[in-house]
DNA sequence: TACGAATCTGACGTTAACGTCAAATAGAAG
DNA sequence: CTTCTATTTGACGTTAACGTCAGATTCGTA
């Protein structure tokens, strides 16, 4: 097991406040729920935060609202229940699903990774010829002004 | 010269409503100052739906805020004043300067958005490095099941 | 066991980026 | 000139994502 740490220690790993990290926890993007007595000090491992900068990087670099991660997050819990019902025998059985549900997840991310990768590329390229445009005619116009 | 169109039209071609681009010219963004009646109807052109549309795309893809357009945009305006007073003399010297002015602007566009594809291409390895390990994992354990 | 720093739980405040509404007006069409 | 629709200005409303504050409580430490 990881070290144990509580919020304040999380939130500066993870660059972001403790209002933040309860926040996230309100909404259901964070937290274990029912492990903690009303009252008591929230305790993370170092998956959560693992799991925080993720969260913030999707944030971040697709520009995701909490409800879009709340979207993603729910869809692998759904996938987990599921399977979860299914059939619950054995320990390696449990980890197989654990490992299956978390597959898709990613993938989706994967896509909309992509995806916005496909469309700033499109867009350095208009930039880049834009550019070009932009230097030949001043160069063209340098050209005309010393005639 | 291009078609004139009023704010309906521009805010329909630029997916956004009317009320988003008297918005963008109170803060700066659109807009040709002191060329308007109060009370008149706004005009646009061509050139103004295609500079919509870059703030437009500015925002969605990086996720910029206005105050940061805002400065985008002062930057190339306050380049173009200083070359304006540089000297002002024949009418293609003009158009040089003006396009002189507008180079930075695109670089500095082109940074921004080549500097975001880094980021997002390394958050892209990250998630097939992740991937692969599920998978991989996920065959492991399957075969530790079986036996 | 007493202390002090960090945390907890409400609750209300804040900001950006528009949405919405009303009354007046502009401008194209007949 | 009338009519009708789109537009204008001004003002207030809305939402997401936290910020901030206060008083009570928890927990590592001396």
């Amino acid at each position: 097991m990881s070290r144990a740490m509580r919020i304040g220690e999380v939130a500066e790993r993870a660059g972001v406040t403790a209002r933040t990290i309860r926040y996230y926890e309100e909404r259901g993007l964070l937290g274990h729920p029912g492990t903690r007595e009303k009252g008591e000090h929230r305790v993370y491992t170092e998956a959560d935060v693992v799991r925080l900068q993720e969260l913030i990087r999707l944030r971040d670099l697709l520009g995701l609202s909490l409800d879009d991660l709340v979207g993603l997050v729910e869809a692998e819990e759904a996938r987990a229940a599921l399977r979860g019902q299914w059939e619950e025998s054995s320990t390696d059985e449990e980890r197989v699903r654990i490992v299956e549900a978390s597959i898709p997840l990613v993938e989706k991310q994967l896509e909309l990774v992509q995806s916005r990768r496909d469309k700033l590329d499109a867009f350095e390229a208009e930039l880049e010829q834009k550019l070009g445009r932009l230097k030949r005619r001043r160069s063209e116009l340098r050209r005309g002004a010393a005639a």
